[in-house]
DNA sequence: CTTGACATACGAATTCTTTAGTACTATACA
DNA sequence: TGTATAGTACTAAAGAATTCGTATGTCAAG
C-alpha cells in the first residue's frame, strides 16, 4: 500500500525547517525564532507542533515541564516528496518542462550545469 | 490572518491546465474533461471557473446564452510563478539544492543532462 | 504559603478551498 | 402555448489551514 501522500503546509513547513536546523527544540525555541521575522502567538506554535505531532513529522519527549520535539523523518526525504508533489501536480511528474522554466528564467547556468554533471558522474 | 495564497489552488491548477489545452473553454466543456476522471457536479466547475474569473486567471465573455472563457495569462507565465514561489518557500529560493533532489532521485539523467546542455547553447 | 513565570490542554474563530444545491431565465421544440 | 433543457446567479456548507484565548497545572523564588 502506497503510503498516504500528505505533504506540509506553508506555516508547517517553516516550523520543520526551525526543527531540522536545530535537530531537537522546544516550543518556546520555534517560538523565538519565528518572532524574529512576524508577530506570532505562543500557542499558535504549540498547536502547530502538535498538529506536526500527530501527523507523524514531529516526535516529542517530556524532559522537565516541557516537551522537546525532534524531527521524526530526515529533511531530505520530506523536502523530496514535497517535489515529487509538486512536480506531479504542476509538471504532470517530469522533470524536463520543469528544466526548461529554469533554464528560461536562468536560475539554471553554467554554473548549475557543471554541478549536475559533477553529481551525475558520482552516482555512476 | 493568513496571507492570501498568491498561486493557484490546486483545483484551480488542474482546471486551468485544460482551459490553457483548449485556448477557449465553456463550462461545459471542462465539466466534462473533468467528469471523465471523476465525479463532479457543473455548477462546482461553474464555481471555479467564476472564481479563476474574479482572480483574474480568466477572461470571460459572452456567446450566445454561454459564456466562453479564455486564460488571461499565458501558461508559461503562470506555472513559472508557482515555480518561482515553490523554490522560495521549500528551497530559500536556489535552484541547486533543488537540482540535487532531481539527480538522486534519478529524474535528472543523461537525457535530460543534454537537454539542459543543448538549451543553455541556444541562449547564448 | 503565595505569587509569578512558564508549560500544556482545550476550544474556538477566521479564512481559504472545494463542493454542490436551489432558484431563476432564456431558448428550442413538440 | 407550454414544457424540457441548458445556462447563470445566489447561497451555503463542509473541511483544511491558521491563529489565538482561556483554563489549568507545576515549579521556583520570595
Amino acid at each position: 500500500m502506497r503510503p498516504k501522500h500528505t505533504t506540509l503546509t506553508p506555516q508547517e513547513l517553516e516550523i520543520m525547517k526551525l526543527v531540522w536546523q536545530r535537530d531537537t527544540a522546544t516550543v518556546r525555541d520555534i517560538y523565538e525564532a519565528l518572532l524574529e521575522h512576524r508577530k506570532i502567538a505562543y500557542t499558535t506554535v504549540m498547536t502547530m507542533m502538535k498538529i506536526l505531532e500527530t501527523k507523524g513529522y514531529l516526535k516529542k519527549r517530556r524532559q522537565d515541564r516541557a516537551f522537546v520535539y525532534r524531527p521524526a523523518h530526515p529533511k531530505n526525504q520530506v523536502i523530496g516528496g514535497m517535489l515529487r508533489e509538486f512536480m506531479d501536480r504542476v509538471f504532470n511528474g517530469s522533470a524536463e518542462p520543469l528544466l526548461v522554466h529554469l533554464v528560461k528564467t536562468r536560475h539554471i547556468r553554467e554554473k548549475e550545469l557543471q554541478i549536475i554533471k559533477r553529481m551525475l558522474g558520482e552516482i555512476k
